[in-house]
DNA sequence: TCATCACTTGGTTAAATTGCCAAATAACAA
DNA sequence: TTGTTATTTGGCAATTTAACCAAGTGATGA
């Protein structure tokens, strides 16, 4: 593989891997219908708020997201809405995952 | 987040997880168009044997391929083919991340 | 049967990730 | 100025991941 070619994988990756926590996908799932504010966030998930801040964070690095401060809050909203559209195959990926399980068990 | 939600949402953030490392990324890519062995997608990466293992059985584990051996090979086919037909919005995704980064620099 | 090929599994180690706490910052209000 | 709210950053321990080597398995060929 070459340079660039490798390049453009490990990016494709990298965005793969951010949106491949639980935290960080509801969050992404969260801004699919427009941006919301750290708080607005954090209302509905049981961590701390360093935590959270980080997590939005590796969205951030990794291209998902954007930031934007707004009198004390900040508001991130997706970059590029298409991220989520996706989820309908990924649904059929585990929906098919947990037919054969369930036909093993 | 209730129960089923949160199974839910676990289990597609593994898919994406699974999917969000370069090889394994590779690996997925090379499937697209059919089956391969291991031997065959081994020869274009430079890592031990045993890694590539390990890389297609998480694959394997989080539903996106299955494999099947046949005589002393082993082939590994993509479960749900979609599953790379998102590429092109993460590659809008990092292209516009790499605009604003050139922006910057 | 014995060796070989094509993998997989077990074990180890280094590096990365996650999550918490405490401290820092930034904007606004008193 | 001082306090308060909203969020980020630094530091640390626990867990997970990635990669290698060595050993194990299963099918095939000599």
């Amino acid at each position: 593989m070459k340079g660039k070619q490798k390049a453009i994988i490990e990016a494709k990756a990298n965005v793969l891997k951010a949106l491949g926590h639980p935290t960080r996908l509801w969050m992404a799932e969260q801004l699919e219908h427009g941006e919301k504010c750290v708080c607005e966030l954090a209302e509905f998930i049981d961590a701390d708020f360093s935590t959270i801040s980080k997590h939005l964070s590796v969205l951030k690095q990794a291209g998902v997201v954007i930031d934007e401060k707004r009198g004390k809050q900040v508001y991130y909203k997706l970059k590029v809405p298409c991220v989520l559209k996706y989820m309908s195959c990924i649904e059929a990926v585990i929906k098919k995952h947990a037919e054969e399980q369930a036909v093993i068990l």
